[in-house]
DNA sequence: ATGTTAACTGAACACACGTTCAGATCAATC
DNA sequence: GATTGATCTGAACGTGTGTTCAGTTAACAT
């Protein structure tokens, strides 16, 4: 009945998709138009209907799916028991996550104004189990005795913050490979954690 | 010739800069209208063209003069000689300075990118300037001896991220006070550039 | 060769946008 | 009280928006 193989679908979709978040990255969501994202993927403004419901679809697909990846992602990890080592696999993993995903982590951070409430809470809510995460793990070491914060609610928040902060400068090809910005960045962790200095 | 008291140009501008400071904040530059930022100071949109010479010189004053305000309130500031103190001073400075600022910190990140070349070339400026601060800040400690970092200019952007996470969750009537936020992130900048730990 | 249908075009829709401007308004001056 | 000029209104402008949809195209099944 139904054409299978060569089939537009199963390649103009992601490539809606892909210019999509091109595109609301650079220019951001309000800024950009059904047009140009037809026009980069070479259609007509109204085939991108048979996609997406509308343009906050587009917009709600491209974060629930992220942080979505994000989850998954985490729960496949194998993660030490020790916390000190335990926050060396979290940065490792937050850091590599992360930096593999500029434009999403951006339209992350900056279009969930734009997301209708409904859409706003479903994403608001992925996040903040992401947070308890970190949370949990600064709580294991300070009971552990590995760990000296100030506070460890606020501890969690700035260490995301930390952590998140290279998405905006690194550069594959820049100064430093990801496997020396993780290793700085573990040892960065450390300290702001109070591991006492040593191994 | 022209009437100077009860002049309504002198509220009037203000309040439109107010106006579109809040409604960039909350809806991002490219969704807010011009006729929502006259709605909002109770005038018609044509009566905004008296105060800026378009929506562009209005995003744009906002920013610079954001990052104005930036440096010449640094640059006021009595910094101690001696390292830690002076990282404790900065940090003290770019908190209380960023909390009470949080939609221009925040349009000052997001909107760049809707600033024409001209504009977003003079704002990356102010900007590279005041990174430079907190650079040579660090680095006059590690060349003190008073800190120890994996890298100092990672180090310095990783610092900005961190001091500037609070804008996004700290409100003044939460659990913190600001006092308590300055106590803890002055110990959690310490840590962070591995100041022993003492005093 | 023919029929079927997913995939897409191109034009249209109602509406909203930034900006302009002739004219109304009104506080300050003479 | 008449004049002046800064301030603002209200309507208009050209253009662009998200979305819809009847109709065309082309890859498959028969």
């Amino acid at each position: 009945m139904a054409r299978k193989t060569g089939s537009h679908s199963e390649i103009t979709g992601p490539r809606i998709k892909q210019a999509a978040l091109e595109l609301f990255a650079r220019h951001g969501f309000a800024a950009v138009t059904m047009r140009q994202i037809a026009a980069n993927v070479g259609v007509q403004a109204g085939a991108i209907y048979n996609y997406t419901s509308d343009k906050q679809a587009l917009l709600f697909d491209l974060l629930d799916g992220h942080m979505a990846d994000l989850l998954s992602k985490w729960s496949a990890e194998l993660v030490p028991v020790d916390p000190i080592a335990a926050l060396d696999h979290f940065v490792a993993f937050h850091l590599d996550f992360h930096i593999k995903r500029p434009e999403l982590v951006f339209i992350s951070y900056m279009e969930l104004r734009n997301l209708t409430e409904v859409n706003f809470k479903a994403i608001v809510e992925k996040r903040r189990i992401y947070e308890k995460i970190i949370y949990n793990l600064i709580l294991s070491g300070v009971v552990a005795g590995d760990f000296r914060v100030p506070d460890p609610k606020i501890t969690s928040l700035a260490l995301i913050a930390l952590l998140t902060g290279p998405v905006d400068w690194f550069r594959e090809d820049g100064r430093l490979t990801s496997d020396e910005l993780t290793r700085k960045y573990c040892a960065l962790t450390r300290q702001t954690l109070g591991v006492s200095a040593q191994a």
